[in-house]
DNA sequence: GAGGTTTTCGCCTGCCAGTACGAAACCCCC
DNA sequence: GGGGGTTTCGTACTGGCAGGCGAAAACCTC
């Protein structure tokens, strides 16, 4: 495979920079968390930034956001990477045109990255000045993912690889944002077959109680569930 | 505002061709088409093409699809425009690597476009020879398109203005691609508020039958229903 | 045993599929 | 020109399943 070491660039086909930037979201604390970098230069100096950079002239944009990411984290702990949308505004960056392409990423809540000095985590609810229009691609995000938790599992990606539906409730409600009820989640997931009893128990807590038993995931690909009641093949029929 | 004329670029920032593509798609004889060019010269002469072109200077990506597609259609006459994903494969195009964005475009059932010479519909189901990923990435478009249409309601971005609910049925079935009655969707879709009864009914056909009532849809916007029971907030059925 | 937490169970509601039947128009024949 | 047959559309009925909700049971710590 020949690499590629220049691209031609004319009146016709004029060329962009392009950034690979990613939303990575993690559940921390039961609040929703998205990791920025704090900029020190200008434009934006102490603004909170998404992680990401450059394009290379020989990756692919999912490889780009692995290897800018791997300056950051430990790119092994993203359970999921998804590409989101591409920004094109022309005064997107004041320094000079540039394109950006955002990845949602999601790390399960167990892990805790060691991350670079000017790196944090910050509730998504709570963010504070952003730089670029990189505000709005974390709620870009934010809606992805919402919108995904209902008909995928993702979740398996926020969650840690065993748990309690106590904790599993916790990573719903911290990531859409309202009172989801252990009884349904527990009763909807287990027959649609999305997790699976490890037939482990928790430890108790030290407040009592009887021990939680503990769940996984049946499987930790993205899969879709059903994907709408509505207009979905007739039953014994398959296309 | 001021235009921008150029772009730097340097080994920290390389820049890239950007070209904005549109996978245009139309109900015609109860199939679902998909809009192609044929291409005349290198690469992949004879090979049939997404309408695009490359990105310029001063535009975003989405006036840049509807410029490029303003040479093939009137642009008026697509009913909706949505972004796809961006391709980024290095060797995607033989001759320079080039960063593409897919568009999603989608033209109501009755309008009959006129197109250049080189340019034709397509059965989806029945794709020529295509150049470059197009043909996948008329696959990601359809894969889009029908899982919107179960959870939001873009058939009207491929309906008519006014219709039957068997006219409607057979856009659902085009574009699903398999049978869907048209009981239950009149049923789903006047319970959920997405269909409104215009009080006119069609011209009976010339076999007879009881004349059809004629429906529109309550708003020609991009609208979400009900994601999906699972995981709603409780009771308050706002989202 | 008291208190707290998690799990399990059962009832109710609401949505949807499938079928059946009635309504409204056209065609054709007598 | 009227009536029967045909075609197509609309709606009501029924049954099944999924999800919301509340209460009881199980279980641990103190």
């Amino acid at each position: 495979m020949e690499s590629v070491t220049s691209v031609w660039s004319s009146p016709e086909r004029p060329a962009f920079p392009h950034q690979a930037l990613a939303v990575v979201l993690q559940v921390r604390g039961a609040r929703l968390h998205v990791m920025l970098w704090r900029r020190a230069k200008e434009p934006f100096a102490g603004a909170w930034a998404l992680p990401g950079g450059p394009l290379r002239p020989d990756e692919t944009l999912g490889a780009s956001v692995g290897r800018q990411l791997a300056a950051k984290v430990e790119v092994a702990q993203l359970a999921h990477l998804e590409q989101l949308e591409t920004r094109s505004d022309p005064h997107r960056d004041p320094r000079s045109r540039t394109v950006a392409t955002a990845y949602l990423g999601l790390i399960p809540g167990d892990l805790d990255p060691a991350l670079p000095e000017d790196t944090a985590w910050h509730p998504v609810d709570a963010l504070p000045e952003t730089a670029f229009d990189h505000g709005s691609i974390v709620g870009s995000g934010l809606e992805r993912l919402r919108a995904k938790l209902s008909y995928t599992n993702v979740a398996f990606a926020l969650a840690p690889p065993t748990f309690s539906i106590a904790e599993l409730r916790e990573v719903y409600v911290a990531a859409l944002g309202y009172e989801v009820t252990a009884t349904n989640l527990q009763r909807v997931l287990l027959r649609r077959g999305v997790l699976e009893p490890t037939g482990e128990v928790a430890a108790s807590g030290r407040a009592g109680g009887r021990p939680a038993a503990l769940y996984r995931f049946e499987t930790t690909n993205l899969e879709v569930t059903d994907p709408f009641a509505v207009l979905k093949p007739p039953s014994t029929r398959r296309r």
